[in-house]
DNA sequence: TTGAAAGCGTTACCAA
DNA sequence: TTGGTAACGCTTTCAA
């Protein structure tokens, strides 16, 4: 019993099979691959032999042998919880059909260069594809080393460059300039706004259409009421206590992501601030929070896992540059309903 | 120039780095692999060549030679947003620390044969490691699989068999006791239960603590306040219905996962039941819902990164079988404080 | 439609 | 402390 391992413990490989079923390797090989120019008999014969030894091709050699690693990788930074679930759920279908798996890299958004561990990753593992996320979709080094690698890869709200790559995202600027806007509607004048976290390209787009909308509006500008945030929920929660500890404070807090937003409710809730009654409290992105809360948040509505299939299906038609907008809605709910300045 | 390819484009291989360092491919895999006998000042130029070629060790090849993947598996099916996300904080730290990557597999929970496919991914990729979550923690031809395998892999929150393999768990019987009990201590008679997925093992522990509090406390069960749900907000929401119609509607309700604790507390809100006054909500998990959430919710807390931080652990240490417990806290607040009943 | 043999870029065994 | 050289398990090129 020289010959391959159709024993019990070990793993059966091609060899094994090939021999199985009486043919070469090669021919095992194009049955595995789905190859055309093999004949219905022989292939049935061969899954047949990889049926009854159990064998599954190693990921390993493929990948080493034709330059392929059936994984594609999704680079992200620090990502909320509704957002990091979004991108999952987004790309698993895609990578379920394509029979490919999903690395899920969190780098260090605080490093010295974040880029550097990223394109080490990359180097090493060879990706069939890579979805990139703020902040990293903006590094410029790394969208030069994935050209050069000759990697496919699509960038999720990417902040600059938006036509150097397949890109997808909403139109944050509108999305905020809208929010903004059903805000004055609804008879707001003194509208607080927290900013997202500074390394993302968003965060001033979403800052710009809320600036667009007070000018609009003819509303002049607090600088006071524009407060930093860092798209968690701690950040929102002291932008929130300094907000409403201003000698005039806002009626309404505008708050670009939802787990801000929530912070927002908690600093609200902590100073028995009255939510809806003497503020309103808006949101941003996909989250079941604004569901779940009450009072409810207005939000606006970002769907990520769409985001993220959009993102897959470009990957894996290797589409061309150019961004791809998806449309964003707002949902309007009571306690913006409820002016407690009107 | 047929010699390697020192050249622009090419990624340069260990060969690349031998011949530029004037040492054998041999001793650039040993300070790759950090081993020892390897004098400083051949290290220092071997990283030097290596530094100079930018060169990265390819992972395909390192796992077919070497037999390891660099890589370790998340087995999860149909996660939460809260509970993937306390997982993969959990584990990247490690997993930095490890020089590993995280594939990330969710798997189909209601696939016709859900261990299947994951013992066909196990094959294929041979990981370092495993990190299972329930439900497929409990397919017992999943653990045959890696043991046969030699792959080591630790569960979160077993079902079944807990000493069969390293894990790690709150006592959910035990927090639900006590979470119970503390409802009882504020004057509730009446407390609705919203029980968990039916796969999953720890639905029936959370029931059995319940259960076992009423009867400590001497209140006779009544079946209608026990529904079914499925550890997702919609399902909490239909459930929170069921029981807010009822002829004689709880004074509490338990639900054993905060997602269908926000559905319990939307469908009070859309049956306009105040919350707190006329209805005291409890959750289970550890996310900043209950932290956001106005009126607020009494929660058990579960530090799911803890229980995936302590699993890396047990991975890469090759720990002994047998279940660790995690301490659970209660988080009691005011909706709970101030009983409807009392 | 099938097969033989040459890689792919490492690690591992055994010598030196 | 170092270096040959055979695996590792597959894909691919070229023939047949």
């Amino acid at each position: 019993m020289v010959e391959g391992a159709t024993q019990s413990g070990m793993r059966a490989n091609i060899k094994d099979v090939s021999s199985a079923a009486g043919v070469s390797i090669k021919t095992v090989s194009r049955v595995i691959n789905n190859e055309r120019y093999v004949r219905p008999a022989t292939r049935a014969r061969v899954e047949a032999a990889m049926a009854a030894l159990g064998f599954r091709p190693s990921a390993a050699a493929r990948a080493l042998a034709g330059g392929r690693a059936f994984q594609i990788a999704l680079m992200c930074s620090n990502p909320g919880p509704y957002y990091l679930h979004g991108l999952i759920a987004g790309l698993r279908g895609r990578c379920a059909t394509e029979r490919v798996q999903l690395v899920v890299h969190a780098y260090e958004r605080d490093a010295d260069e974040p880029g550097a561990d990223v394109r080490s990753l990359l180097r090493q593992m060879n990706p069939d594809g890579v979805v990139l996320t703020p902040p990293i979709a903006d590094d410029l080094a790394v969208l030069d080393a994935l050209e050069r690698a000759g990697t496919p890869h699509v960038r999720i709200s990417p902040g600059v460059a938006a036509d150097r790559t397949p890109a997808v995202a909403i139109d944050n600027e509108a999305a905020a300039r809208d929010m903004t806007q059903a805000l004055i509607e609804l008879g707001h004048r003194r509208i607080g706004f927290v900013v997202g976290h500074r390394a993302y390209g968003v965060s001033s787009h979403r800052l710009a259409g809320y600036l667009d909308a007070l000018r609009a509006a003819g509303i002049a500008l607090d600088l006071d009421l524009v407060q930093q945030g860092a798209f968690d929920v701690p950040s929102g929660r002291a932008a929130g206590e300094r907000l409403l500890a201003l000698a005039e404070p806002p009626t309404a807090i505008f708050a670009s992501s939802d787990d801000m937003a929530a912070g927002v409710l908690a600093a609200a809730n902590r100073a028995g601030v009255a939510v809806p009654g003497r503020l309103s409290v808006a949101g941003f992105d996909d989250t079941p929070l604004a569901e779940a809360l009450w009072p409810p948040l207005s939000t606006v509505r970002q769907p990520i896992p769409e985001l993220a299939a959009q993102a897959a299906d470009l990957l894996f038609t290797h589409a061309a540059p150019g961004l791809r907008i998806i449309p964003h809605r707002l949902v309007m709910r009571e306690s913006s309903a409820a002016c407690p300045a009107a």
